[in-house]
DNA sequence: AAATTTCACTAAATCGTTTTAGTTAAGGTT
DNA sequence: AACCTTAACTAAAACGATTTAGTGAAATTT
């Protein structure tokens, strides 16, 4: 079953360079030479051995992808279409989950790095804060794109979502929805994602002359449905009155939703929800959740696109050159939101 | 920043040979020179090449995954715990997401057997009927794990759900609710498990003595939502009186629930649904949805361990020897078959 | 016909490690 | 003192492909 390049060589008798070349299609070979070592191939069913062609190539065809969480739908989509474009070009995908964690994802970095990647697509981890890991992956003269979460610092392409002007948007229809009490469930001060969609917030109140009420500003420690169903709870039992709320992720949204329906609070005539992401279950629930599109499957083709185009510059060019993509995001209106 | 074996032992004034060994222990070399070789290693950032290692070792230390669907969220369970332990034997993952096109999965196959992976561990896509890459893969000495939707012809390890025990199940629970018009959703005639699961619900009627009425039984074309939706539709307009439904998937039941609800149908006490595979969306919605839970996780934690030990196995004996799991699944009792 | 060019190859080095088979010097045995 | 061990290395081949620098013969030019 296994035959070697070199085996092939002797059984044609051929030299080994004879047979390199007629496969890889080099002009100083005759037509009837390669057609004799192409067809001999083919039907021995001889594939090259990649580790082998690397070492003179350089060059494994393989791409990296590290992602803070597997299981997050966002996440997963994103993946989908980096998986299928990668494909396309005839590239493998190592896959890496960092698990929000920092020391995980330094791990994997060197690790891909070791394997001599041609280029790693990642999402930062929310609790990275120091960048040496991806310094080190331009040093070592490999193509870095930095998605979602990405080190505004580090000098690499990137492919993120305006998450204030999403932030903005969840808000601001709140506003048009006539609520004028709208609090707001935040992340924490990492990754710079959530602080974003909070300063949209922010944002959308000030320019529609609304007061800020720091009250009405909640910090969940996770993005999870028990998180909004806590954190919803906890609103509630301070007595502080609301008739809208934007939820920094679709679950903690859906949570909260949840424990208003349990106090028969009229979702959305009573209180109005917004999440932001776009993930499925949005549209299963009822009332269906309004959110914030954030276009997954576009970063996905955009990560891949820079890519390719930096693996092109540092073959011809013998450098890198990097790019910056800021994507806007969607208003979805659904249920959730449709006061009448 | 890159410097290779050769380099250092230059560097070091020893020959390639004595740093190879002092990095990887060997007898013949004293203590005092591995101390100096391995320290001053770690002082550049000295890593090995792996694909060079692999040329020798004939390890690369990688796993390639196999899925039919990156999105689904069966399957993203499975994948994370292999993915996990995967990590903790210092093995990376290649994925692969065959989109259930057999053509695709058998390029994918072909493209990790060039790439040398030390093992594949793979679900079947649905329209994969014949095995030649699969029998490929054990001609070229790889370990192979199928998991979930397998070949049972194969000669390889396999670790899959018992799934007419799963309809028997959850046809059974709906009996013991009361149930006795009973429909289901089935999926085609590929793969096995959705047969395995229609066959559990022939048992369950067979046993509890209740007639069998092939009018009740409608076949999916996916199992979407959509899907879901349109069959019940199909189902309700046909007149058929029922007042139980098993769906071959969660989200097939989640499309008739809509559906059900939509006419003012009572679920559960006019009509009584179970899906199939506990989805994280079931727990989402309302009413919550009963499902039969088939552990992801354990499927992806044998699968692995199938695997090292196969691995292990090749290593000392040089050859494989397989071994088949087959796993019980557990009944979710949620709001849906919930009746008063 | 001699010189040059072109064609179609081969030989050998190379990529970065690992491993087998020496080699040398020191120490121990008789 | 001649012989044998042992410790601690080194030299060189090997893994499987690619690539540079040749090489000999045929074809073409002058």
């Amino acid at each position: 079953m296994k035959i070697s390049l070199k085996e092939m060589a002797k059984r044609l008798s051929l030299s080994p360079a004879a047979v390199s070349k007629a496969l890889n299609d080099y002009p100083d070979i005759s037509l009837a030479t390669k057609n004799l070592v192409k067809s001999y191939a083919k039907k021995v069913g001889y594939k090259a051995n990649s580790q082998a062609s690397f070492l003179r190539s350089q060059k494994t065809k393989t791409i990296g992808v590290i992602i803070p969480d597997i299981t997050n739908p966002f996440f997963n989509k994103i993946l989908k279409t980096i998986m299928t474009l990668a494909q396309k070009n005839n590239y493998s995908i190592i896959l890496g989950n960092s698990k929000e964690s920092f020391s995980l994802e330094e791990k994997l970095v060197n690790q891909f790095l070791q394997q001599k990647v041609d280029g790693i697509l990642m999402s930062l981890a929310n609790d990275t804060s120091q960048y040496k890991h991806l310094e080190n992956i331009l040093a070592n003269d490999t193509v870095l794109v930095l998605f979602d979460k990405v080190a505004k610092l580090i000098n690499c392409s990137k492919v993120f979502v305006d998450d204030k002007d999403g932030g903005f948007k969840a808000t601001e229809h709140l506003i048009k929805k006539g609520c004028t009490k709208i609090a707001h469930f935040r992340g924490g001060l990492n990754p710079q994602n959530s602080i974003d969609r909070y300063l949209g917030y922010r944002e959308a109140l000030s320019v529609n002359k609304i007061s800020f009420d720091p009250n009405k500003v909640l910090i969940t420690s996770s993005g999870s449905i028990e998180q909004g169903y806590i954190l919803a709870k906890k609103l509630y039992e301070s007595g502080i009155e609301i008739d809208g709320l934007f939820c920094i992720t679709d679950m903690v949204a859906l949570g909260a939703i949840r424990f208003f329906k349990e106090q028969k609070i009229d979702i959305p005539n009573e209180i109005s929800v917004i999440g932001f992401s776009n993930t499925m279950a949005g549209n299963l629930v009822y009332p269906s959740l309004s959110t914030i599109d954030q276009k997954a499957s576009k970063i996905g083709a955009e990560a891949v696109r820079l890519f390719l185009s930096e693996e092109k510059m540092l073959k011809t060019e013998n450098r890198l050159e990097n790019q910056s993509l800021v994507l806007k995001t969607t208003l979805i209106k659904r249920e959730s939101t449709q006061r009448i």
